[in-house]
DNA sequence: TTGAAAAACATAGATATCTATTTTATATAT
DNA sequence: ATATATAAAATAGATATCTATGTTTTTCAA
């Protein structure tokens, strides 16, 4: 996930995608189409300035769990991940392996091993966000504060929606 | 992908997830972090009500080959899908194994072969339509028209400037 | 005309995700 | 107290995606 070539990547060109076309509504799925779209180049363009050996998923849970200022079980950050258990256990193995985090075992649960970051983690993270900030402030400095804030309470409204259907 | 039981589901509660909290510009990061769980959940929706065997990878170029009313070859339809030329290959071969598309040879370039749809294809797309309308019309029909219109400029804004930033 | 570059697709190997199941530990009901 | 149900995490197997590379065909320049 370093980067640097790019052989067989797709070329520009998004008269249109996934869904969208459907009869009732076609304005929702074109939006809906949109932010497919959106989510998909905002990732891939996360993926490509990240630290060597950092993957998205790596990089999230570390910031949540430095957001927060707490420690996490596996579980807990699944949920709030949107992935997963085997999943988040598979992420938070990674991030064990690098030592940016460490396993710490619940006195009252054996069962349990919170997630809590390292040193190193804390840094880790440092950096990924450095990388990010220039990229960050050309791209989504174009949209101006206005127009995020007209749509951010349509897209929670839209998130929580799709988020009781599930 | 049957979705019948959900024993490793995630749990709802999204209080956050991926990037956000950076410094600089709270709110762009909040609303990108909107986009990518919406992205995500309406993606696991979507890939639930789909007839078996048929993935959303899959429905997308039925539904686009049937929508624009031609043939692609496999780079078209790649560049389209904002995936790679492998993924799309890939793609298309399990369409092909089901029939639900077929292989034309271009008679001027051999290496060509455009992706054409088959009636079967044109069924099974009606038939995933049909299921999806009802979810549709329940989930999307809850944000108005106005919401719909007040934030798709904004969202094709943004899907452009992160294209070119490729 | 022939050799090199480019283009379209296929193949190979790696990775991140998912669902299903297993293991271990805790909580609860009989 | 003991058996059963629930919960947290690990493991196994499948799949969709990616990058890198190979193969075949076409284009173009010497």
């Amino acid at each position: 996930m370093t980067g640097k070539d790019k052989p067989s990547k797709p070329e520009p060109s998004h008269k249109d995608a996934a869904p969208a076309g459907l009869p009732g509504d076609p304005r929702a799925f074109a939006v809906m189409t949109e932010i497919s779209i959106i989510a998909h180049l905002a990732d891939n363009l996360f993926a490509r300035v990240l630290p060597d050996g950092l993957t998205v998923a790596q990089f999230a849970v570390l910031n949540h769990l430095l957001r927060l200022k707490k420690e996490e079980t596996i579980g807990e950050l699944a949920s709030a991940h949107q992935v997963s258990q085997p999943t988040m256990s598979s992420t938070v193995r990674k991030l064990e392996d690098k030592k940016l985090v460490r396993l710490v075992p619940d006195a009252g649960d054996r069962r349990i091993k919170r997630v809590a970051v390292t040193r190193a983690g804390e840094a880790m993270r440092g950096e990924a966000v450095a990388r990010m900030r220039p990229l960050a402030g050309e791209l989504l400095g174009q949209i101006g504060e206005e127009d995020w804030a007209r749509i951010h309470p349509v897209l929670t409204r839209l998130r929580i929606l799709l988020d009781k259907a599930r």
